[in-house]
DNA sequence: ATGTTC
């Protein structure tokens, strides 16, 4: 497929590359990054370009590789009216995202405690395939609690008031719709709220050395203020409930496409009108389970604080452990955006792609007010994961939007065969890293080179001038699912 | 990502 240099780090395949195309497909990468992208990124890229109602482009960002789809990493704006919602946009685990807290902590107070540590978070956050947490509901409250999101879980014990102004959203989207939700969603999710799941989803200790603040004034804003600084990153969605929603409307919509005349190079990219009672229903139903994440990481929020509230024998306020951010990386958003020169509302659907808005903002916090929304980018759990902040190039060029992780080079399978869970958590630990692991061949598949590296990935974004580094953080311990 | 095949 031809695909053309246009600026330093943009790549864009002409719509006259593939029948169908309605606007070009644009990839953001280094040439290196570039070369090392699947042939599938540049497949699913340019069938997401032929979807009806799209705006602009279809973009890809560097951290990009293959998904369901749209690669993870795909940014696709629709029209409202002419254009479509697709949950492969959106991705199974709807709302999976990052939560940053910072602590009080210095490397030095908690390395003398750190096995403790690790070892109460792993039993305070249970983890792994099909678990369930301590939060356990019936039905109708748990649909309560996915109308509610982080407040529901605010009023109901878990976390502090001040957390939810933190929050993207404050942690809970408005419109969720329960009748748009299947009695399997609700019974797979009811007991799942406060759980890790498994995969790539994991809770890190993270320091922060001085030599990784690129800017100390901002890093500063964000809460981050004494040398080797003690952080907790957690990445985690909606576990079996986003995932059951997804499979129930891919189901839907497959069948209400041949109804509205729509086709797709591909059976994955099924979707709806937006503006159809599918399309309606499923928006309802992904903003239901978009808030069961912003809740699932509240109350895993409060059970990290009581885990450290263990292990440090005092109240866990004394120890910080204030929510710096919260942002999801699976969602679909109506954004207002300058499109050839008219102002218009768009569905922005964001798949392994985080939202990036400058300074100056109503919706992002007022004390990030000016500094721009904070980004948070998990790497692998060997390697290091980085604090961004947003910029007003977004609106421009990327409809508000950054990368979101390092992005796989390796298989699961791949990785598996390079290395063992047991002899990976070992050489880990001889660097200073504990990792508690549910699944020690889970472990093996998240091995830090079965990863891009995370440094030349957001180096991208930061020279497109989309986001700005803050601080790179480096794991001293990880649970993981 | 996922009660990893209703």
């Amino acid at each position: 497929m031809r695909t053309v240099k246009i600026a330093p780090d943009v790549f864009e395949i002409p719509p006259s590359e593939k029948k169908g195309m309605h606007v070009p497909a644009r990839i953001l990468a280094s040439d290196a990054l570039l070369a090392g992208m699947d042939e599938g990124v540049f497949r699913q890229i340019t069938n997401v370009a032929c979807l009806p109602g799209i705006v602009e482009h279809a973009l890809c960002m560097p951290d990009g590789h293959w998904g369901y789809g749209f690669p993870i990493g795909g940014v696709a704006a629709f029209d409202l009216d002419r254009g479509v919602i697709s949950p492969g946009g959106i991705g199974f685990d709807i709302n999976c995202g990052m939560r940053l807290l910072r602590t009080n902590l210095t490397e030095q107070d908690v390395r003398p405690r750190l096995d403790a540590l690790m070892t109460r978070l792993f039993e305070r956050v249970p983890s792994g395939v099909g678990i369930k947490g301590f939060v356990r509901l019936d039905r109708d409250r748990f649909v309560e609690a996915v109308c509610g999101g982080a407040r529901w879980c605010v009023d109901h014990g878990y976390g502090r008031l001040e957390d939810l102004e933190l929050l993207e959203e404050g942690g809970c989207i408005p419109g969720a719709e329960p009748s748009a939700l299947s009695d399997r969603a609700l019974t797979r999710g009811k007991e799942q709220l406060g759980t890790l799941g498994s995969g790539n989803h994991y809770l890190e200790v993270q320091v922060v050395h001085p030599h990784n603040v690129y800017d100390e004034s901002t890093a500063r804003k964000l809460g981050f203020d004494r040398d080797h600084q003690i952080a907790v990153m957690l990445h985690c969605g909606s576990r079996g409930f986003g995932h059951q929603v997804g499979t129930d409307y891919l189901k839907i919509f497959q069948s209400a496409m041949k109804r509205y005349g729509i086709e797709t190079h591909d059976r994955e990219l099924a979707c709806a009108p937006f503006k159809s009672p599918e399309g309606q229903q499923y928006f309802g139903a992904m903003v239901a389970a978009a808030n069961s994440a912003f809740a699932n990481r509240q109350v895993i929020t409060h059970q990290i604080r009581a885990a450290f509230a263990d292990v440090f024998g005092v109240d866990d306020r004394e120890l910080g452990l204030e929510v710096v951010y919260d942002v999801a990386h699976n969602i679909a958003k109506i954004e207002e955006y300058e499109v050839e020169g008219r102002r218009r509302k768009l569905l922005v659907h964001r798949k392994g792609a985080t939202r990036s808005f400058g300074p100056a903002r109503s919706d992002i916090p007022d004390r990030y007010r000016d500094i721009g929304q904070p980004v948070i980018v998990g790497g692998s759990m060997e390697t290091g994961s980085f604090l961004l902040v947003g910029s007003d190039e977004t609106k421009i060029q990327t409809f508000g939007s950054t990368l979101h992780g390092s992005g796989r080079t390796m298989s699961r399978v791949a990785a598996k065969k390079r290395i063992r869970g047991d002899e990976l958590q070992r050489d880990m630990a001889r660097r200073g890293i504990i990792v508690k692991s549910a699944s020690m061949r889970g472990l093996a598949e998240e091995a830090g080179f079965a990863y891009k590296n995370i440094s030349e990935v957001v180096d991208v974004v930061e020279r497109l001038g989309i986001s700005r580094k803050v601080i790179r953080f480096e794991p001293i311990g990880n649970v993981k699912g």
